[in-house]
Parts: C-alpha cells; sequence; structure tokens
RNA sequence: GCGCCAGUAGCUCAGUGGAUAGAGUACUUCACUCCGAAUGAAGGGGCCGCGAGUUCGAUCCUCGCCUGGCGCACCA
C-alpha cells in the first residue's frame, strides 16, 4: 500500500526549501478538523531559512502541487498547505489491502527477528491473586502481543515471587497454627490467614520476626524440612494462579522466578566483591550509590542472605547469557522505580553495558476506597479484592445483561467469559498505565461508553450485517475491484483513515510500551463504525454499491478482531 | 527532608511545540415498521494546578512553587 506521507513529502520537496524529503515528511501532520485536509504541511519553520511570510510560502507550495495525481485538491490556509487525498483511490487502496492480509493486517517486521523478552504478571506465591496483580498480568500479556506483531521473537516470563524471607514467615506460622486439611481446602485463602495472624503476633512478639529470618535462612541452606515445606506452598498457589490465567486466556514460555536464581547468586556476589564495590555496613554487604543520590544497594542482609537486588542482578545476567535479547522488559509496579534504577546502576558499575537494553515499564498504583479513604491493599491487613471475584462477577453481569436482551443463538456461558472477562482487560489498558486508579465495582462493572463490550459489540455488529450477505457476494467482496466512490462519503471516509493507520499505530503502542496507544485507537474506529452505519445504508439495491460498503463492513469487523486480539480480547460474533 | 510520578469539563480520562483543546460519563432532549438501541444525534459545561522563562507561537519544553500519590538499609 501507498505512504501517503512519502508522496506528499516528495511533492513538496524543492532545492529551495533547504529540507530533505525526510525532514518534510517528518513535519507532516494531520489536520485537528477534518474539513482542514487529511494532511496538512505547516510552514512556520521555513519562515526563518527562506525569509519570507509562512503564509507566502505555504501558498507557493499549494500552488506548485496541486493537481498531483492523489490528490484531490491542495489548499492553502494560512501558514498551513493542506491535501485531500482522493477519498475513493484511498479508499479502495485501504479496503483491498486489509481484506487480503486478513488477520495478518496491522503486523510488521520492524522487529525483524530479534529476541525480546517480556517479564510479567510475577505474583507472590502464597499470596492471594488481587485485583493489583491484573495491572502487570494483563499489561505485559498485551506488550507480547505487540511485540510479537511487529516482528520481534519475544519470550514471555513469569518472574514468580517464589523465595525471600516472606516464606520463612510463613513456615513459622504454618508449624505454629497451620492445619493441612484447612490448607487443601483453600490453599491461598488459607495461607492469607496464616501471613496475616503472622503479623498481627508478630506486633506483640518480634521474637517471631526473627523466627521467620531463621527459618528462610535455614530454607536459603537447602534444609530438607523447610524446603518441603516451601515447595508444597508454591505448588498449591501455582495451581491456583494457574485457574486465573486460563481465565484470562494468558499463557508463559517460562516460570523461573526468584528461587530459580537463589544458587546463581555467589558468583556475583564474588564479582562485586572483586570489581571493589561491595561494602560491609552494620553487618550487611552494600553498594554504595550516594555518587548518583541513590540510597545503598543491599546486596546482602547481615545474616548472610540475599534480598531482592541480588536475585534480579543474577536473573538479568542469567538471561542475558541464555537468551541473549536484544531488549529485556520489566512490568513492574512504579513503585518499584527505585529498586530498578539502583539495580541497573549495579549492573553498570559491573560493566555489563547491556543494561540499557533492560527497560522498566512501570504502571500506576490500584487502590481501594474505604468510605471516605482510600488505601492500598495490603496483603498482610488481609484488605484485597480477589481478582478471581472480579472476573466473575463481571461474567455474571454480563450473563444477565444477556438474557434481557434476548439473544437467541447464542451460546451464554460461553460469550459471556468472553465478554466479561474483556470488560475487565479492555478497562485495565484504556488509560496511559502510570495513571494510579482506585478500584471501584461500579467502574469495572459498566458496559457503556468507551468500553471492552462496546468494541466488542461494534464486531458483533458488523458480523451481523455480513451474515446478511451470500456467499457469492462475500466471494466478489474479497476479490475486489469495485467503484469505491460509494466510500467517500464523510463517515466512510473517517473510518478508512483510521483503519490505514493501525500498523503504524501498532508500532508506536510497542515502541512506547503503551497498549493504551491501540485501545484508544480501536474506540476511535469503533465509534466511527456505528456512525458510518447509522449515516448510511449498507445493503442498498445497487450491487456495485452493496459491495463496496461490505467490503469495509468485512475490513472494519478484520481490523477490530486484529486489534482486540492483540490486547488479549476475544471478539465474538455473536452477542 | 530528599528523589520519582501525576495535576486538562461535575466525575473518569485522551491529546499535540502550531489552526476553534477532545472523548466517555452524568444531566436535558430526539431517533427502532428500517442491515443488532450494549447504538446514533443535539445541548450546556474549560484561567489545560499557580508564577516566571525559552519561542514567531507553550496545555505541551525549562525553572520555581502548590496539591496529591509512591519510594528512600536487612520486605519484594
Amino acid at each position: 500500500m501507498k505512504d501517503f506521507k512519502d508522496i506528499i513529502a516528495n511533492a513538496v520537496y524543492d532545492e529551495a526549501l533547504g529540507l530533505s524529503t525526510d525532514e518534510i515528511r517528518d513535519l507532516i501532520e494531520i489536520p485537528s478538523d477534518e474539513k482542514m485536509g487529511d494532511y496538512a504541511f505547516p510552514c512556520f519553520r521555513l519562515a526563518k531559512t527562506m525569509r519570507k511570510a509562512p503564509q507566502m510560502i505555504a501558498a507557493d507550495i499549494a500552488d506548485r502541487v496541486s493537481g498531483g495525481e492523489f490528490f484531490e485538491k491542495v489548499e492553502n490556509v494560512n501558514a498551513y498547505v493542506n491535501f485531500f487525498i482522493d477519498r475513493a483511490y484511498f479508499a479502495g487502496q485501504v479496503v483491498e489491502e486489509v481484506n487480503s492480509l486478513g488477520d495478518k493486517y496491522g503486523r510488521s517486521n520492524v522487529g525483524e527477528g530479534r529476541k525480546v523478552i517480556v517479564e510479567y504478571s510475577s505474583p507472590n506465591i502464597a499470596k492471594p491473586f488481587h485485583i493489583g496483580h491484573i495491572r502487570s498480568t494483563v499489561i505485559g500479556n498485551a506488550i507480547y502481543k505487540l511485540y510479537d506483531a511487529v516482528g520481534f521473537d519475544v519470550t514471555r516470563i513469569n518472574h514468580l515471587g517464589d523465595y525471600g524471607t516472606q516464606f520463612g514467615k510463613m513456615i513459622v506460622a504454618y508449624r505454629k497454627w497451620g492445619s493441612e486439611e484447612e490448607l487443601a481446602q483453600d490453599p491461598i485463602k488459607t495461607l492469607l490467614k496464616y501471613y496475616t495472624r503472622f503479623h498481627a503476633e508478630a506486633k506483640e512478639d518480634p521474637s517471631l520476626e526473627d523466627e521467620a529470618r531463621e527459618a528462610f535462612v535455614k530454607l536459603e541452606a537447602g534444609e530438607p524440612e523447610e524446603v518441603a515445606l516451601w515447595k508444597k506452598f508454591r505448588e498449591l498457589s501455582l495451581s491456583e494462579f494457574n485457574r486465573v490465567y486460563d481465565m484470562l486466556d494468558i499463557s508463559f514460555d517460562s516460570y523461573a522466578g526468584e528461587s530459580f536464581y537463589s544458587d546463581k547468586m555467589p558468583r556475583f556476589i564474588d564479582e562485586l566483591k572483586e570489581k571493589g564495590l561491595l561494602i560491609k555496613s552494620e553487618g550487611a554487604q552494600i553498594v554504595d550509590l550516594e555518587e548518583w543520590g541513590m540510597s545503598p544497594a543491599m546486596i546482602t542482609k547481615s545474616d548472610g542472605s540475599s534480598l531482592y537486588v541480588t536475585r534480579d542482578i543474577a536473573a538479568a545476567v542469567y538471561r542475558k547469557e541464555h537468551y541473549d535479547f536484544y531488549k529485556c522488559i520489566y512490568v513492574v509496579a512504579s513503585q518499584q522505580n527505585l529498586h530498578f534504577k539502583q539495580w541497573k546502576k549495579v549492573l553498570e558499575l559491573m560493566g555489563y553495558e547491556w543494561q540499557e537494553d533492560c527497560i522498566h515499564v512501570p504502571f500506576g498504583l490500584v487502590s481501594l476506597s474505604d468510605g471516605d479513604d482510600i488505601k492500598m491493599m495490603s496483603t498482610r491487613e488481609g484488605t484485597v479484592v480477589f481478582l478471581e471475584d472480579v472476573l466473575n462477577t463481571a461474567v455474571d453481569k454480563t450473563a444477565e445483561i444477556m438474557k434481557e436482551k434476548k439473544t437467541d443463538g447464542v451460546d451464554i456461558d460461553e460469550v459471556s467469559k468472553e465478554v466479561g472477562i474483556g470488560a475487565v482487560i479492555f478497562q485495565e489498558l484504556s488509560n496511559n498505565r502510570i495513571k494510579d486508579y482506585v478500584f471501584s465495582w461500579d467502574k469495572v462493572l459498566n458496559f457503556d461508553g468507551e468500553t471492552g463490550p462496546y468494541v466488542q459489540y461494534t464486531h458483533a455488529r458488523a458480523s451481523s450485517v455480513l451474515r446478511n450477505a451470500t456467499e457469492e457476494e462475500l466471494a466478489a467482496v474479497r476479490a475486489g475491484g469495485f467503484d469505491y466512490s460509494h466510500l467517500s462519503g464523510d463517515s466512510a471516509y473517517t473510518l478508512v483513515k483510521l483503519l490505514y493507520r493501525v500498523p503504524e499505530v501498532v508500532i508506536e503502542a510497542a515502541d512506547k510500551y503503551e497498549p493504551s496507544i491501540l485501545t484508544r485507537h480501536l474506540i476511535d474506529i469503533a465509534q466511527s463504525f456505528n456512525k458510518f452505519y447509522h449515516d448510511e445504508h449498507i445493503l442498498v439495491e445497487d450491487r456495485d454499491e452493496r459491495l463496496a460498503k461490505l467490503a469495509l463492513v468485512l475490513a472494519s469487523r478484520t481490523v477490530i478482531a486484529n486489534c482486540l486480539g492483540l490486547l488479549g480480547i476475544k471478539a465474538p460474533e455473536r452477542m
């Protein structure tokens, strides 16, 4: 398909302007108002070098390029040259491209098969999978799909939080108050109960904390009793997590979590010593980062056991050696910004230049509203909303709505899952990931307006229109070659332009690690489709017009399904 | 105290160094004999946190301040 910015840049180019075609291309904008054309070239920058009023430069350019074969009109307004592309030609190009590529439309190969790792979800074993975990899980999954779509070879890692002092606590708590039967019944909630009780009692009796640290030291030393308990907790938790991952249709290539690196750390502690980076301080070993305005990175505790940064260093080097990644993306909450800064600095000091390819992709906090108060969810205090409950409630609500709508011939069980869970995922991906938000049942269960169900509804509606076409017509639609001037009405044309931009939007979303860019574009497409649907009758008598319009409907449905897929959301044909 | 992030319509949020700052929601109306009303259309609603600076031009960049969130040594 033709790149219209290139066409315009080539047309505008003139030696006297003193700009290369690439520089011109970068200046080209899409006007805020469609009445001002499809593309615009602002001439403010040229005023200085050409010593001429920008309005006059724009007028000259407009005179020179008007009449080009791809333009309906080239117009000068103030300091802008506005380009109106030949609508029928443009629509034909776009619609036929989408319909011939099908589910490949939107994909590209800017990645050229290079290796990328995405680390996401990474819940803590033996703790509940709550609504706060959805962000890393869903954003990470979308980033994986985006990178895959633009041609990278992506490995998904669930860096399980399956190690650390918390397991010392859990072991101590289980020994004191635990029961096998209770644990088997509802593992996570039971473990949470023990964990919460541990913290309550530790407030009264601080010696429990020492006991927990001791238990972790034993675990790290490989004491069979501690290891056996830890393994039990890990297995029980994983099978629970997998239930949620199944609901979300998310999977991983590796579950190598923190424990995986437990025997890989001594090497780096030695290396830090050799490089003279390690300092003893109050019994612990640290890397001093004061010079860079950061608190020290703690490598070992005074009891000799390891810490977060230590394990992350081991993990990073292991991954570099094992996968030789081009980029390693960490989808982890913004609360850990400092940790990642410290960790990258330590890697840099160790001489690992590839630390620049390790990218922390942070996201904002989810908190809970407690009357007038807003507070963080706390596993310790037991104030959490379980993700599984949220998903199930969304599915139930969807099923209720579907029953009201009397949708006959639709598998409510199946589709309510696709729509309810899709709604939760969509909402998670619709705002900039850095924004904090307060969890609200009203919001997560609202299906009107800019929501997942709205986009899915649009997809179902387009599917429904296509069901009204005959097999023969659909074959003709796929073959193309109509008079696309039937698609030059304002609402059809707006839709065409949005479909055209999808591949570059996918690249931008991947480039910025920001799925919401695609989500927003998808909302625009859905709105635009619905407007087109209302403005124009599709199944008209005239065969050529009918087929041209069906071709646009098919292209729209394809694009919506592709984009939903990239976000990890299903696209049901009926709902 | 120091560091990082955020501040745009009543609420939830998009947005770009450039043309008249946009959606959704809420509220008031209108449109199903018609391809799916989980839809579309109309209306009002804005010192783009405050103050300086850079620029032909700043909601956007720089600095200062205010407000809120998060983080800052033996948790992860």
